[in-house]
DNA sequence: TCCTGGCACTATTTATCTCCAAGTGCTAAT
DNA sequence: ATTAGCACTTGGAGATAAATAGTGCCAGGA
């Protein structure tokens, strides 16, 4: 364990450099704390020994290490109280009666990452609490039809389909079966109860039933994957840790949905998770904060990607007031 | 007008620089040229007072100005045929009958920028020959209720909506009456008929029907909202004359979904049209090429931005070909 | 009249050197 | 345990120099 004033000293050097992003100097330490610049020397020297700081050459101020960040993120961060003008603008959108709620969500990701100059995610889908309300087709022309599904959370999705040899008739008689034995279900089952419910049936009076069961399944499958918003990728181009091409470069590359979808996923989790450096796989420079959130109509992630050297406090709380507010 | 060999030393320049991104020298045309070095550095002298060439200093190579792309792009760009391995990718696209069109256009343009470098843009929206099929409306709760649209070409658009003290009766009678009314009304004059035959009918026994009203024209409204689709837009970090970051933070200010539906608004002209540097809004660095097209059941734009000095006929003609896949 | 070889000239690039400022580490004294 | 003092290290800013890759122009030849 580290006395009291290692833990200041290192709490200051984190925080200096998250905001100056210059490795921090002895000189503006013994400046804070009354002691000589030579005390705070060989107490740098000492959580350097432990591993929280380094230098960037021998003569250099410190910055914190991967391991400094944790230790701070772990015993020094303090539950700041969110910063005013940050509470006011997220204030604004959930008290705003007319937007739904994936708006304020989406709004509330884009005020995070413009105040902060991060870049935010939101990863959703329509929860386990759907239950299917509806299901309908429209005939477009002879071969040609849309299913439109609806849940009772008033999710909806549809697709157009395109059948050979089945009749206008069967797929009325399809879908009526459908409404009549699964409505009510939760979505991410309807899959299964498709399977073993309804395919038996129409097996044995459309003929086409194959192309039939296909197409209709494939639209409750759009329900089950996740849609991915991401805000501010280009705000990286504001730290300067990214000032150079081949890093923008290849933090870009890895900042594209699909790889995002695998890094964020949603887990168990109650909490505001912390992923610094090489404890992400997106880019070893830089921290994920996220956090899951829960609602009867929907569910999903909300996630903060930053450099390592980030405002941690300030994103926890803004993330933290997000999901509070969402879930009710 | 310029001479023989004056075109064909622009053409030359123009080409190197493209290919190269490096200021072209005499030394390297005249090679090319059955002349000596001091003929062709005459002859540039000459097109760089017609304002055709640019120095980047007085003991450089030789780089096209503005004028000089315009110049090549109208009179000296041969209408070649496709290379091969573009058109391969591009076919295996359009030859699979199980893709929907808009999928087809999205691939296609994905394929183009991965190909090119280039950043490729889609703005689409229903056309006016979509005619409204169907409204209909499911209940969720005593206030809440989705309302889905759909066209005959089989665009479907839907929305929440909350109405206080508006009876599921009331609401019904309604849509009724619009399915019996304006059913087949092309979808983006729905608006005014809505306006004139159905406003004043309700206004007469629904209580509540400016709210009820509103509702309804807003999802007709989305109809005709483009949506836009942007690919690639980091390609531009591949590009050696967007490499400084200062440059890269203005050219993706300026790459934002507004600013691009401004940019690359659907006009009249059925040809593939070229804006370089000064000549559109992005940037002065970038080249648009842009084309419409238009199928019966959706109508937009294709766009692909890359630095001036792109490649020009390659770009053209898979914007051509994928125009006229898109097209049949 | 057009083309060409030759030559003087110029800007960019790269490397090397020097010098300065801002740090550190260590030691001896308090 | 703390501090003042001093030697030492490094990166960065400028200055200089040499090498390179070009151009422009002129005079002589087809």
């Amino acid at each position: 364990m580290l006395k009291k004033r290692q833990n200041q000293i290192l709490k200051l050097i984190v925080e200096s450099y998250v905001k100056q992003a210059k490795p921090v100097s002895s000189n503006q330490i013994c400046k804070i704390l009354k002691c000589s610049s030579a005390t705070v020397r060989s107490e740098m020297a000492f959580l350097e020994e432990e591993g929280l700081l380094e230098k960037t050459h021998t003569s250099s101020g410190r910055i914190p290490s991967e391991e400094g960040y944790r230790y701070y993120v772990d015993n020094l961060l303090e539950p700041k109280k969110m910063n005013g003008e940050d509470m006011l603008k997220l204030q604004i959108i959930f008290h705003n009666q007319s937007l739904e709620l994936s708006d304020c969500i989406a709004k509330s990701l884009q005020v995070v990452s413009d105040m902060t100059s991060y870049t935010a995610v939101v990863l959703g889908k329509a929860s386990h609490d759907n239950l299917l309300k509806e299901i309908n087709v429209v005939p477009l022309s002879t071969n040609q039809m849309i299913v439109i599904v609806v849940t009772d959370k008033g999710k909806v999705e549809h697709k157009t389909i395109t059948l050979e040899n089945v009749s206008l008739d069967e797929v009325k008689k399809t879908v009526d079966l459908i409404n009549h034995l699964i409505v009510g279900t939760p979505i991410d089952e309807v899959s299964t109860k498709l399977e073993f419910e309804i395919k038996p049936i129409i097996g044995q009076y459309v003929k086409q039933h194959e192309q039939l069961y296909n197409a209709i399944y494939h639209v409750f499958n759009d329900f089950a994957s996740p849609d991915i918003n991401v805000v501010g990728r280009t705000k990286f181009l504001e730290q300067p840790e990214f000032s150079n091409v081949e890093k923008i470069k290849h933090l870009f590359s890895k900042l594209k949905e699909e790889d995002l979808l695998q890094e964020i996923k949603q887990d168990d989790s109650n909490n505001i998770e912390v992923y610094i450096g090489k404890e992400n796989n997106i880019d070893e420079d830089v921290t994920i904060i996220k956090t899951n959130f829960k609602t009867d109509s929907e569910e999903g992630t909300l996630a903060v990607i930053g450099p390592k050297r980030m405002e941690y406090d300030r994103v926890m709380s803004m993330l933290k007031f997000i999901k509070e507010n969402i879930e009710r």
